[in-house]
DNA sequence: TTTATATTTAACAGTTAAGTTAATTGTTAA
DNA sequence: TTAACAATTAACTTAACTGTTAAATATAAA
């Protein structure tokens, strides 16, 4: 889906959120969860949200699923303003 | 609202394909109308989004409404990705 | 093997969003 | 001043989104 879905991941408020937590590194979704006012149910959408748009990695450990920051799409973004700007 | 609402805007195919439309120079809601299989109404609204978040402007000249790109508040968005990207 | 912990998935409620048709506003021209 | 045109606003419908609670799954520890 591209860029539409990577937009629409980024149009919540809480996922954004959630993407600079993980600017200081890999957390799991207890970590993150604690860092909201809503449920563990809530935070693990939001987390497919963003995983769905491959915005984020996630590693299971154990009984822990630790995720990380996936940058990388955010490029098309930049991309779409620059030639909208007409670069 | 900011970033929140830029996003928001950016966050739907039809809005954004009236942003690139408009790459070309101003146009008038009925030219823009003209490019999309939907209503003028719902056009109109999307128009009234768009201003909301500031990404456009409009002058009325005699019966036409004339919309212009403003692509200077996709500058914050710039920033924050850079800013989630780390430096 | 039972119990506890971490997380997700399912079912549901409330809210927001996008589209439609119909009515309204603003402007020009007959 | 009335008719026609451009565009918006209102009322409504349907679909999608975000949150909740409860049940399910996966792993670790007792």
């Amino acid at each position: 889906m591209g860029l539409q879905q990577t937009l629409k991941a980024l149009a919540d408020p809480t996922r954004r959120e959630i993407l600079n937590l993980l600017k200081s590194g890999k957390k799991s979704a207890g970590e993150i969860s604690e860092h909201f006012p809503i449920t563990d149910a809530a935070i693990s959408r939001h987390l497919s949200v963003l995983k769905e748009a491959d915005l984020i990695d996630d590693t299971r450990d154990g009984k822990y699923i630790f995720y990380e920051l996936n940058a990388s799409v955010l490029e098309e973004i930049m991309l779409w303003i620059t030639d909208l700007k007409g670069e």
